[in-house]
RNA sequence: GGGCUUGUGGCGGAACUGGUAGACGCGACGGACUUAAAAUCCGUUGGCCGCAAGGCCGUGUGGGUUCGAGUCCCACCAUGCCCACCA
């Protein structure tokens, strides 16, 4: 290779990321002509630490895939866009009075730098932003649509209270009894909320998960999230007060051991039947059970409380006078608040009874095979229980509550975990409400010619911690007049949750700059549903379950033209790496250490500190700064590292020696195409070389399919290995390694295309065909095993016939049967043959 | 406690619907080039025995099904993630 031809692989990227602008070459058409692919990467909230290196693994992945269809005769809608309201903008803001929209302006323009550098091909024209007004005045007309259908309402509830935060948050944004982002514990409180009915969509939720092609795992945290469960309600009549007490079960068939109940601390019930004699205790127990947070109720899960309350009620199918509990083990947001407890038949109920000393009566038989111990809560055959004794358990279940109805004293029902969701914050930063509350009209919807409600500009962002926004006190802006009656009125001043932009912003792509409508229908209709979605796991179950919900929304108010959105997701894994702890506890900068062979690593005072896989973060000083690998290596090698590392879907740790190989491989590929260019033969190769082209082309497409692209490029690795071997280079050959190692490595390719002559980019040639004959003409290395141990190798054509194959098996495997009988010979065509001997 | 995921060389990882375990790469070792180093190139590289031919062992552990198991079944151990008193 002449060194002075070479250019650096920094120079190359800014050669050809200029020559792509220059040719708009990622420019989707607004109506796809072609067969359309809707390729989608979740859009990242632009933080201030910039890009780490999980970001470009999605976008590199989903990058491929892009460039591949498109040279597969797709037209591709690749877009990038910023989840920018948010927290830690606001943060920012109460702390040193920097407006959020300036911090994140300036967020916005680093992560969009990093993410050109690494030369991804996204249409920057149809880049959204979701503080942008003018995409917020959709989002808040989406709401109008929710607020008009009547799935938007206000309620005063108990919601999860953040008293670091001063904010309401959803249970999805509850982690473990804390603050899901700075982790304080969460209290309750009562405030007047702005609720979504995403409960009314709970089984549309969980039916149409069926038809998507999303990854087991999510599907299954989606379905429990959903939590439907299907029962009875059961009214037991309460004596003493003469009213009836509602409980949900699933578990009808076990209302024969029901031997008491139990309330949850709020329910209404409770301080009505408690008798006097009780009436301190119980107080007691349900103020100390108020008082309680979430983590402390969870925390104290595993020993049981509770107090009697010196009522009675009596069990509907026999008569039977049993004791009411309250206890906090019953939660008033599940059922109806209210229990009826079979401890014979239930885990929980049978350690509650243990404690509290409670009859127990067995009205299950288990199977003959159950061996465990304490509370049968399997399928069983029912016993001891009236109608249904000697029924299997689904049988006598069905039997139950047909009874109960007949008998008017019980009906069918299915109870959902799923909760409405609390679709409104007490901060500043994120989309205002467009309602305004009139004394005379009540709440009122603002005009949708009046959208957007701006944000309007306020000098203090601190929450004022009694549960309004620091909107709440800018009074030019909160009062206004009555869209409906023209009299005064205040505008509501709590803001939208961060999730409510990013449950349209696929949407928006499609017609970015429409101001007319969130898109066009005929636009919706060319590119919709999203083909492919990739993003992190850690959305399974909030934003993927909010942007189905608003989907369906928009879908049954004939806004959009599919049930569901994202026909494909796929979840990438979390990218780990090497922390360093010291003796003493704590986490060195692997930048400051000395790194030895075997991956530990000696501290400037001389001691040797063994590496830990973690999960990067700043605390553990083990994040990896793109900026400095590409500074290093250039964006094709730091790309093709990320994909070769291994499979997509897996946690892996990143380790800055593997970067070499691929690099060597770039280097390779580009010092080998720099040197053949100019001397290209136009005869054709054959045999091996041939075979091992189309082989090739096939391994690479059917791969970048199945998104395995570590096996993909190994493929390339072992096609440019021989390819360097040869002396001399075919023209298809050399085209065909261009086009195949495009979509991984942009820059390198375009450039030794636009070197050898080629014109544009190689992301507008066709992708290469492979030849079906060509692969089938190869030669097969058959093993011969003989009781299972390989002995001989034959090497026939793919199209040698099974016959002749046994034939020459049993040939060759002579030396190793004879004087045996073969019981029999198994031959796996393309495989090997197996022969069994005695 | 429940659900799901994953266990393969020194390391990252390959292996189609049960069919040659360890592709490809990193690292290591040996060699070439060089005054030298870097870079590059060539060779070796799962373990054990053997001069070799070859043999034995080997995919977390223990069983099982099968001509054949990394792959299927049962039990156990370990890992990571999610949910966590939802009646």
């Amino acid at each position: 290779m002449k060194t002075t031809d070479a250019r650096t692989f920094q120079e190359i990227d800014a050669r050809q990321q200029k020559r792509w602008q220059e040719m708009n070459a990622f420019r989707a058409e607004r109506l796809p002509g072609k067969p359309k692919f809707y390729c989608l990467d979740m859009f990242p909230y632009p933080s201030g630490d910039g890009l780490h290196v999980g970001h470009p693994e999605s976008y590199t992945a989903t990058d491929i895939i892009s460039r591949y269809k498109r040279m597969k005769g797709f037209e591709v809608l690749h877009p990038m866009g910023w989840d920018a309201f948010g927290l830690p903008a606001e943060n920012y803001a109460i702390s040193t009075g920097v407006h959020p929209r300036v911090t994140t302006e300036k967020n916005c323009a680093t992560f969009k730098r990093q993410i050109k550098a690494l030369g991804f091909s996204y249409d920057w024209e149809r880049e959204v932003t979701t503080i942008d007004p003018g995409y917020y005045k959709w989002t808040q007309w989406i709401f109008l649509q929710l607020f008009n259908k009547g799935l938007a309402y206000e309620a005063e509830v108990p919601i999860n209270w953040c008293p670091k935060c001063k904010t309401g948050l959803a249970n999805e944004e509850v982690y473990q009894g804390k603050c899901d982002r700075c982790e304080t514990p969460i209290e309750k409180k009562s405030l007047k909320q702005w609720m979504l009915r995403i409960t009314a969509y709970a089984d549309r939720l969980l039916e149409d998960l069926e038809g998507i092609d999303w990854p087991h795992s999510t599907r299954l945290m989606q379905e429990n999230w959903i939590g439907r469960s299907e029962g009875a309600e059961v009214d037991f009549e309460l004596p003493s007060i003469g009213e009836k007490l509602r409980i949900f079960t699933t578990r009808p068939d076990t209302l024969y051991g029901a031997t008491y109940m139990v309330l949850a601390p709020e329910h209404p019930f409770v301080v009505k039947i408690t008798a006097p004699e009780k009436k301190s205790e119980v107080e007691t127990y349900v103020a100390a059970a108020a008082n309680k947070s979430d983590l402390e109720r969870t925390e104290l899960a595993k020993d049981k409380t509770g107090v009697f309350t010196g009522a009675y009620a009596v069990n509907p199918v026999n008569g039977e006078k049993i004791p009411v509990w309250v206890a906090d083990y019953v939660l008033i947001t599940y059922g109806t608040g209210a229990i009826m407890a079979v401890p014979a038949h239930d885990d929980r109920d049978h350690e509650f009874a243990t404690k509290f000393g409670l009859k127990m009566i067995e009205v299950l038989k288990p199977p003959a095979d159950w061996k465990g111990e304490g509370a049968f809560c399997g399928d069983g055959t029912s016993i001891n229980s009236g109608v249904i004794t000697g029924l299997p358990t689904p049988e006598a279940k069905k039997r139950i509550i047909a009874w109960l109805k007949e008998k008017g004293i019980g009906e069918p029902k299915v109870n959902y975990k799923l909760r409405d969701w609390v679709f409104a914050r007490q901060r500043y930063w994120g989309e205002p409400f467009p309602l305004v509350h009139c004394d005379k009209c009540g709440v009122v919807p603002v005009p949708e010619s009046e959208l957007p409600v701006r944000l309007p500009e306020v000098e203090n962002y601190e929450p004022t911690g009694t549960g309004e926004s620091p909107l709440a006190v800018i009074e030019s802006w909160v009062n206004t007049k009555c869209p409906k009656c023209g009299g005064p009125a205040k505008r509501e001043t709590n803001t939208m949750p961060q999730w409510a932009g990013s449950c349209w912003y696929y949407l928006r792509y499609m017609d970015p700059k429409n101001d007319k409508a969130f898109v066009a229908g005929d636009i919706e209709k060319a590119w919709m549903p999203v083909d492919l979605y990739i993003g992190g796991a850690e959305h399974a179950v909030l934003h993927l379950l909010y942007a189905r919900f608003w989907h369906k929304v928009l879908f049954d108010l004939g806004h959009v033209s599919t049930k569901e959105p994202f026909r494909k997701m796929v979840h990438q894994g979390m990218i780990l790496s090497y922390a360093y702890r010291d003796s003493k506890g704590a986490y060195r900068n692997y930048k400051e250490l000395e790194i030895a062979e075997d991956g530990t690593a000696k501290t400037s005072d001389g001691e040797i500190i063994k590496p830990v896989v973690e999960k990067m973060s700043k605390s553990k000083k083990n994040v990896i700064n793109p900026d400095e690998v590409l500074e290093r290596y250039g964006a094709d090698p730091f790309r093709l590292y990320e994909m070769f590392m291994g499979p997509l879907e897996d946690t892996k740790p990143w380790n800055i020696r593997g970067i070499e190989g691929v690099n060597r491989f770039l280097k390779r590929a580009y010092a080998w195409g720099l040197e053949r260019h100019s001397a290209l033969t136009d005869h054709e190769v054959s045999g091996q070389d041939l075979i091992l082209r189309h082989q090739t082309i096939e391994k690479v497409g059917a791969d970048i399919e199945a998104l395995k692209f570590n096996t993909a490029i190994s493929a390339l690795m072992i096609y440019l290995n021989r390819l360097t071997e040869q002396k001399e280079t075919a023209r298809a050959d050399f085209e065909t390694f261009l086009a195949l190692l495009h979509p991984f490595a942009p820059h390198i390719t375009d450039e030794l295309w636009e070197v050898s002559g080629g014109q544009g980019t190689l992301m507008k040639q066709a992708w290469p065909a492979a030849d079906k004959a060509v692969i089938a003409s190869r030669e097969l290395e058959i093993p011969v095993q003989v009781n299972g141990k390989i002995k001989e190798k034959l090497h026939v054509k793919e199209t040698t016939t099974q016959d002749e194959i046994k034939r020459l098996a049993l040939e060759a495997a002579a030396p190793h049967t004879a004087g045996k009988t073969i019981v029999k010979t198994i031959v796996v065509p393309g495989r090997l043959v197996s022969i069994v001997i005695k």
